[in-house]
DNA sequence: AAAGGTACTATGCATGGCCAAGTACTATTG
DNA sequence: CAATAGTACTTGGCCATGCATAGTACCTTT
């Protein structure tokens, strides 16, 4: 039980939660995602994006469009479908409500009346 | 890939976080927990807060001791170790790079230039 | 045509939350 | 004192996800 694997436990979810965004507000392929979410240094690997692109398609919350590329093998651009939109409305409740929970856990200690 | 089962996913490793952060506020045992869990609506199980607890104590995050009690077997109080101090700040600060990247992304939508 | 970069695919592992069933101790009740 | 109910903790197995790793396929450059 050591830090690197919890921090890799804590991501568990929320990184679907962070791609539905993302789709939400355009059409990308990975590669711009990769790039966003290590602007937000959220560090994730194409490892795990891909995989996660499949089952979010899979499930019919993400679509894609092949898109040829100038530079390079053609792109798969996602976009979300309708029931992709209200799962992340659905998602954002579900974050939301916990990091309400957390903060009222952690930060307890810190409470004066 | 349901909502369910998401918020399932998303609670990992952030439950650990916030079980140390109530043990380190003084001894307690199972039943508090849950208690203050329930409260702050982050609704854990016995099946997930026991091996949990016992995952904590062979890594060596916390001890217990036995105390009897008036209304049933005795219980295990539990505390921080020192090194569950440090692990314990380690995770803090994991979490709020956490949130923080998560806002960032998730709310990049809002921001005004 | 050879080399390098880009984009996507596939397989298998480790982990933690959860379910479900079980053990063990105490107090209460008839 | 046996039976019941309540409390506290234990155990084994399932599942989904993040990740490592290796591989496929396409395009451009030289």
């Amino acid at each position: 039980m050591n830090l690197e694997n919890t921090q890799v436990q804590m991501r568990k979810g929320i990184l679907e939660y962070c791609i539905l965004h993302i789709i939400s507000r355009g059409e990308v392929y990975a590669s711009d995602m990769l790039d966003e979410l290590t602007a937000a240094r959220m560090i994730v690997v194409e490892g795990t994006l891909y995989p996660l692109l499949t089952r979010l398609k899979n499930s019919g919350l993400v679509e894609y469009k092949w898109v040829e590329s100038k530079s390079g093998p053609p792109r798969k651009y996602y976009t979300l479908t309708d029931s992709g939109t209200r799962f992340l409305h659905g998602l954002t409740e579900t974050w939301d409500d916990l990091v309400h929970s957390t903060n009222q856990i952690t930060q307890k200690s810190k409470t004066i009346y």
